[in-house]
DNA sequence: CAACAAAAGCGAATCCTTTGCGTTAGCCGA
DNA sequence: TCGGCTAACGCAAAGGATTCGCTTTTGTTG
């Protein structure tokens, strides 16, 4: 019942370890047999562990998965710079779509969702997008560029409306979509 | 591997009557025990069937305490009527607000959109939040209220930004909130 | 280096889940 | 109204998944 995936006791060692040893269990196996066929004693033999320590560490197989979908939801490069704010947060937002939209985006939003009781790898994913965006608008203002939006705005405008039409309206969603809503952002529907 | 819960081909009779059953017990479980305590032989049981009639229709669990969660969050009434449009979309707003950051209310959001491997369920919750607005936007229209927002953009403006911080980031949501989003929409700070 | 405690290993018992096969009951045409 | 047809259910057995108590290992601390 206590899921101390990432706030452990002893963080050296042999915990360290086996956490990593089942992670990349979990990354090889959903390459090879497919998510839908991972099993908690599969990834345990894996990963050259017992059953009994994958749950008494995760709980359950989807805490575990969720914890594993929320490393490849983590954004691995800043945002491209295109010279000015309009065109960094379109590309970011057409680019955000795209990953969040395809199947597996979509497969790893679910897991980073589900398995998480607390709401604490949900808030990790909304704090990636908060620090990339961040990137985006620290970049504008040492620019000179004025009347920013700040980051809750655009998370508010840009990335929620993504975001929910991905999770409960799959389907019909195109790349003009994100810019489109990158653009009346950053004109500034607001104020 | 079908999970034709809604889609019978033969409606009346026992496949609607077993529905019945088992969605009646999982309420009287979900008070009794407790959603996380919920099994599907546990059900059975209460039901009246067995266990392998829910795994054939449902498939799964989840599947189940999906299609249940969709009721709860279906709306029972109209929105209220203020007299115009601004507060009739508040007041909406600060209502679905406090639904769904409940305890019970994300605990729903959650299992309908965990189980739903088409994004069938999800979409139904999308279906009924927009069919609230449209009673308000077309009450609104009737008053002769003029520059009226369209249903996705209050989705857009006012649903998607709840609805992102109630999964993403849990805590810290006020009725103000609600109301400065359904606020902001009407002013139109679109365009 | 010794004592302590957290985490892992092990194995048995329990429970959930799947599956094949026979039976029941709603549906349809004569 | 009466058979025939088939989807859906019941039953039971087999195969995994999950839990739990206990022992052993291992990292930390004084």
């Amino acid at each position: 019942m206590a899921p101390m995936a990432r706030a452990m006791a002893r963080p050296g060692g042999r915990s360290a370890r086996v956490q990593q040893a089942v992670h990349d269990a979990v990354h090889a196996l959903e390459a090879e047999v497919g998510r839908g066929a991972l099993t908690v004693p599969l990834i345990a033999a894996r990963a050259g562990v017992t059953p009994s320590t994958v749950y008494r560490r995760w709980g359950d197989l989807r805490e575990l998965l969720s914890d594993v979908a929320v490393e490849h939801l983590r954004p691995e490069t800043d945002p491209a710079d295109h010279g000015e704010l309009a065109a960094d947060l379109a590309a970011w937002a057409e680019q955000f779509l795209d990953e969040m939209d395809s199947p597996p985006g979509r497969s790893y939003l679910r897991d980073a969702l589900l398995g998480d009781p607390d709401g604490d790898n949900a808030g990790r994913c909304s704090a990636y997008a908060a620090e990339q965006i961040d990137v985006v608008l620290r970049r504008a203002d040492a620019r000179g560029e004025r009347r920013l939006p700040d980051v809750e705005t655009v998370l508010d405008q840009v990335v929620a409306p993504m975001m929910y039409r991905i999770l409960f309206r799959p389907g019909g969603l195109d790349p003009a979509y994100a810019r489109r809503l990158a653009a009346a952002c950053v004109a500034g529907d607001r104020q």
